[in-house]
Parts: C-alpha cells; structure tokens; sequence
RNA sequence: UCCGGAGUAGCUCAGUCGGUAGAGCAGGCGGCUGUUAACCGCCGGGUCGGGGGUUCGAGUCCCUUCUCCGGAGCCA
C-alpha cells in the first residue's frame, strides 16, 4: 500500500520529522555532487520548491545524476530539519522515481529568459516561477470575484458568448459563422445571404455582457458575469488581447454614487484578497517584478478613491502647467497620458472621473439634467490609468430611443432592449472591469500577453 | 493601423572602418564540493528572420518583406 501523494506546499507546512512523505513535481533544479545529488522539486502548489538529498544508500544514485531539468519525479523520504541555510526542511529521500523524463532540450533551463521568448513556449511557461505565481494569483482572484459578489446577494449570470447586435458601442467584433469563407450563399444579387447561416443573420462573438446583464439585473436585482469576452481589433498594445475575461456588474436601483461605491469595495476587496491570501506570490513580484508593488496595493487599500467630476479633472488637468502631447479641453477625451497625469501627480490615488460628455460616451449611459454630460464614471489608478468604466443606465425610454437614433443604431435589434424600459423600468447601474488588467495591477506585470494563460493576439492564436 | 526600435548558437547578447562569426549561460563528458543562479576543465553547437541589390568581398551598406517589442490610437 503505497502512502498518499503530499503536496509540497503543505510538506513545507509540516514540522519535521515526518517519515515516509511522497511528494511527486517536476524537477527545477539538480546539483550534483560527488556522494550527494540535491534535486528540487516544484509541484506548482506553492511558489518554493522542495529540496530533496539523495545520498549513496539509493540504489539509483547514478541514474538521479543524469535526471534533466523539467523532468517528473516521485520522491518518498524523510521530511528533516535541514542542516543548511537555504530552507527550513527538506526531505532525505528514501526512494525516487523517474516518471517522465524531460528531454535535455527542454527550453525552460536554469537560466534567465525573456517573457517574449516564454510566450512562445506558452504550454510550458507555467513551469517557471513567474508564471506559477501569476496563476496561482489570477485563480485566487477569480474566486474573490465571486465571494465578494456572493457574499453581496448578487446573482451569477450566464451571458450569451454568441451575439447578433452589431454594435455594442465597443470595438471591432469577431463574425460566428458556418458559412465557407470561400464560398458563403449568395442570394440572386451576389450578397451574402445570411438568411442561410447557421442564424439566419450575421453573428459575431460578445464584446461585453453588459445589454442582457442589464435585463437580468430588472428582474433579480443584483447580478454579476464574469465571462470572456472578445474585441477584434487590431491593437498591438500591452494592454490588449482578443480574447479577454471581463466582470460587469449591475445593479438596479443603484445610482452613479452607489454604482462608484460598490466598485471601491470591489476593487478594495480584491486587493486584499491577494494581499493575504497571495503573500508567498506577491512578495516574489515585489521582489522581482516590480519593486513597490506591496506597498502600492496596500496604500490603495486604506486610501479613500477621490471622486471627481470630468468638468473639474479637465480645470485641474488645464491648470496644472503640465505640458501635454494632447490638448485637454472640455469635451476632449481624456488620453492616457492625462489619466495617469491625474491619478498619479494631481490625486496620488484612485480616482473616480464622473459626468463626461455625452458625445464621448455610450448611448445606454444615462443623460444627466444639465443636458450637456452623461451619468459615467471610470476609475484611474496610478500605475495604469483606467482600470474601471461604469455608468448610470438610461431608464427612460423616450431618451432611450433618442440617443440609439442619434448613435446611428438600428433600433429594431434592440427592441428587447428597450422592452426593460416599457415594461416596469427601473434606475439601474453597472461596470466592467477587464480582469487581465486587475492582473497587471495586481502582479505587477507589464504584459496583459502574460496574466492570460493563452494570449490571442492579432496574428498569434498558437496553443 | 501610425511612429520608433529589434531580429546573430537552445537562451541572453557582443560583433569596430565592409575582409568570411564570438562570449556567458544551457547541453554532453570529466573533476570537485551539504549543494542551493553551485563551481572548475574539455567538447559539440550557426541558412547572421526571408527575398533582392551594391561590391572582388555583406552579419555590417541599400531596397523590399515577415515577425516581435515599445509608444500612440481603439479600449477593458
């Protein structure tokens, strides 16, 4: 009867001595020596490896000499006090077994490599220790999404992930189709019939849940998704994929205000959630990522977010002298460079920008009575500008009407839509919040390509 | 998409004025040590992103193209 696998982050746990502890991992490292192999060993269940010695009472000494780099390794043995600085235990292996060896070409050697170089050995990258951390954290994160809503009353919904409204106001959108490309049906005038796809008309892949969250939301009150979502464009940032996870809340009866509040304690929550429960992680970014990182999160999380309006960032922004690239005036919209200016020298925190024109924002977002903004908010954290963008909803559906007309929209696409206004409409809010960029923020990483665990990038869709 | 930068060994990079390709690490072999980015010695390793041009001669200069990175735009 063999003794159940441990995993290593809890075999680090245990105080020594504990005989007869199996671990099994992959091999980080092996030191060679000459009556003495030390092999260390990850199993991606904490950030530290165990290290394991083998001495000359193994039958197969010589073979674990020659074990490479990346191999899988089984190890039984004695979990002990170590005699030397490095770790606190280690095990005196009793019994190790090759599981599968790893060719010695295996491109993750002991060596430093550039994230460029990783992503293109995205299937194995997670074997790093960079990679194992950015994991572990984004599956912590994910789940505190869900507790702090849970914990709230909100409700998960589902999403549809295939779409037939053309514009959701939010970038280029990706066709769903079972059309040959090379050869769609055309009717008698050489168009593309749609009505012979799969839909009967041209669908494409989401660009955010937010339209049919705003329905579930007049009825359950309080929902959230949290879902992939996809933007065809061409953006070859460090900020952009194609395909993306995105949280968007929304609330009924919830003001502007109530709407900035929630996503204070939403982003609040989170930070702390990796703050506690990420430490191990976190302080190896702060080590090697991005020095600072600890002390920043931790400053926004006992700082209150400033919230400003749009009209007042635009004076600040105007009379601070700061020289910009593009000119602020009312009615422009902020660029990056004016965001950061803002949060980071203006604020020195989180800031939340409120009211914005109503000519640089979305037809769904909620006319304020000067006529002139719309009730919108996005939060600007220092660092990386924009991080949430949220709005009070249009209720009303005559203004409701109005601006789809002024948007160019097709109105009968959104006829469902504008039902939620005819039929017991009520003052709702939302925001979304990309979750690769709460990562970067998080992580301290500077690439989106690597908080994602298989980037989709215009002209790259390996893996 | 626009602007800028970069593609040289498995990885990270150097390569001068145009003269025929190097280092460190990794790998293989050997040595040595309770080691921990281990260390020491030896060895193997290249279509210099692709195509074209100039030249006696191109990694190097010119044109073109592809890809990647950064900035901008779009946005989350």
């Amino acid at each position: 009867m063999q003794t159940p696998r441990t995993k290593i982050a809890d075999a680090l746990r245990l105080d020594p001595p504990q005989a007869g502890l199996r671990v099994k991992g992959w091999l980080r490292t092996n030191r060679v020596s000459k009556q003495v192999v030390f092999l260390e060993l990850n199993d991606g269940s904490c950030f530290a490896n165990i290290q394991a010695v083998c001495g000359e009472e193994l039958a197969n000494l010589e073979e674990i000499r020659h074990f490479t780099t990346g191999s899988a390794v089984e190890i039984v043995g004695e979990l002990i006090a170590s005699p030397a600085k490095g770790q606190r235990v280690e095990l005196r292996a009793t019994e190790v077994k090759l599981i599968g060896r790893a060719d010695p070409s295996y491109p993750l050697q002991k060596k430093r490599a550039s994230f460029e170089y990783l992503r293109s050995v995205a299937h194995l990258r997670v074997r790093t220790n960079t990679f194992g951390a950015v994991f572990r954290t984004r599956s912590t994160l994910a789940q505190a999404v869900h507790r702090f809503f849970q914990e709230r009353g909100f409700y998960y919904v589902h999403t549809p992930i295939i779409t037939a409204a053309d514009c959701e106001g939010a970038g280029e959108m990706f066709n769903v189709t079972t059309f040959d490309v090379g050869a769609p049906a055309r009717g008698d005038n050489g168009k593309i019939d749609w009505h012979q796809d799969f839909f009967s008309r041209p669908t494409y892949l989401t660009v955010s849940g937010q339209l049919n969250g705003e329905t579930f939301a007049l009825g359950l009150s309080d929902i959230y998704t949290f879902g992939p979502t996809f933007r065809a464009e061409n953006s070859n940032t460090p900020r952009h994929v194609a395909e993306f996870w995105m949280i968007e809340p929304e609330m009924a009866w919830y003001d502007l205000d109530d709407d900035a509040t929630l996503a204070e304690e939403f982003v609040k929550h989170l930070l702390r959630t990796a703050l506690s429960e990420c430490s191990e992680d976190l302080a190896f970014f702060n080590d090697r990522i991005d020095p600072g990182l600890v002390a920043r999160l931790e400053h926004v999380v006992n700082s209150g977010f400033e919230r400003m309006r749009y009209a007042e960032a635009v004076e600040r922004l105007q009379a601070s002298g700061q020289s910009f690239e593009f000119p602020v005036f009312f009615g422009a919209n902020l660029q990056a460079e004016h965001e950061r200016y803002l949060t980071e020298t203006i604020v020195g925190r989180p800031v939340f920008v409120l009211d914005y024109p109503k000519e640089i924002k979305a037809f769904y977002m909620r006319r304020n009575d000067d006529g002139r903004t719309v009730a919108a908010m996005d939060l600007l954290v220092p660092k990386i500008g924009e991080l949430i963008g949220g709005s009070q909803r249009e209720e009303r559906l005559d203004v409701l009407e109005e601006t789809i007309k002024e948007a160019g929209l097709d109105a009968e696409t959104y006829s469902w839509y504008l039902d939620t206004r005819r039929f017991g409409t009520a003052p709702h809010a939302g925001f979304g919040l990309g979750f690769e960029r709460l990562l970067m923020y998080v992580t301290g990483m500077e690439n989106i390509r690597d908080v994602i665990p298989f980037p989709r990038t215009p002209r790259n869709c390996d893996f």
